[in-house]
DNA sequence: AGCGGAATGTACATATGTGTCAAGAACGGA
DNA sequence: TCCGTTCTTGACACATATGTACATTCCGCT
């Protein structure tokens, strides 16, 4: 009865084999969330997985749902945030950008590449995006802008994130700072204040000199 | 003596076989570039390939070749024509992202999407968004932006069009016009003339109303 | 200690992919 | 027409993947 807690017993679990699928999925993509590979790395028997899922659709389909649950859920939660000005807002999204808790990237790059091979991915990828986008829309909308201007604002904020999570790139967090600023100033138009920069930095442990 | 020119004759050559290849990776991404799928698709024997090619590995070469060879060079060229403002530069550049034969977007996130299972291509792609960015940012600089905020503005300016190939939509050229001059107004500070982006319409053969 | 369900492993059947080789067909010029 | 080059194919050898059936081991509890 020891259900699918972390308890010690046994070696695979749902969980194992779910995590290991996620490594691999974010290393290299779905074409290599392979029941064998996975196997060899969790040193179980490949026949071993047939006892927590039922095949591997059902691995999938574990996956595209853990994505959904993290990544949409707290973007739009950030983007609905207390804030006194539209900079101050921006910079609460700007959070999930930050902190990997909040916004898994290269979870996300994966499965937009995933979405090339699979109609349904490709939906619920869409679905996602226009969720987002949307949300951010309405933070735009909140601060005075009207529906067409904020569209294509939400649009800009949220596209350069896709877009930079699409380059793969492994910048160190003083150089991304170092953008913040400017990036604010383009999105919304107005500079953002020195306090609400240093609330910014502070909540993520950033000392600017 | 007919060399690999479109001859008649022969039913199979490196370009059917190249371009089969191209259609599979940008419909599927490259885990579909597969030989005995592209015979099927080719009507042709599966080994009737290694006449043309050495090994799969060989055609994958081609493929990115062919992608270096088009995306990155029209995107830096105009980004580098004549213009008299600013906004004018920044339709330049929106040529490409209008029209197929300066910049392809399918084949530009499949190549994307093979990075993330392979580090060479992945070099590559960080090499082409170096390329490309810094000449955006030197579009900037042309028209007085220092430094440090024509690399935010041209990282915005590229980064979003990223993101937007990464969304995989199929809006209309309407829907997309009517953003332009949002657009414009948000990465460069400054709307664009009415004669300005009459000029661009007239290129891409559209008509507002 | 030993029972029973939870977890693992072995053997089998099958599918799909790569690459080599040598036999052969198709084409074009002498 | 016949000959060599260009292209095409089927047979073979091999690798890697999925999923099923059944036997076996492991663990916790009584």
């Amino acid at each position: 009865m020891a259900q699918a807690t972390g308890d010690s017993g046994w070696r695979g679990s749902q969980e194992a084999w779910l995590e290991a699928a996620y490594d691999a999925l974010i290393e290299s993509g779905v074409d290599s969330v392979k029941i064998l590979p996975l196997a060899k790395r969790l040193d179980l028997s490949r026949t071993s997985f047939y006892w927590f899922f039922k095949d591997r659709e059902e691995l999938l389909a574990a996956l595209i749902s853990r994505w959904r649950e993290k990544n949409t859920g707290n973007l739009v939660k950030r983007s609905e945030a207390y804030a006194e000005t539209l900079a101050e807002a921006m910079l609460n999204v700007f959070d999930c950008w930050l902190d990997k808790t909040l916004f898994d990237s290269q979870f996300e790059f994966a499965v937009r590449s995933w979405a090339l091979q699979s109609p349904e991915i490709l939906a619920q990828v869409q679905a996602a995006d226009q969720t987002r986008m949307e949300a951010i829309g309405r933070m735009f909308m909140r601060f005075g802008h009207d529906e067409a201007a904020a569209d294509v604002r939400a649009r800009t904020t949220y596209l350069v994130q896709i877009g930079y999570i699409s380059m793969q790139s492994r910048e160190d967090i003083a150089l991304r700072m170092k953008r913040i600023p400017e990036y604010i100033a383009i999105y919304t138009g107005e500079a953002p204040r020195q306090r609400e920069l240093d609330r910014f930095y502070a909540r993520h442990g950033y000392r600017p000199q």
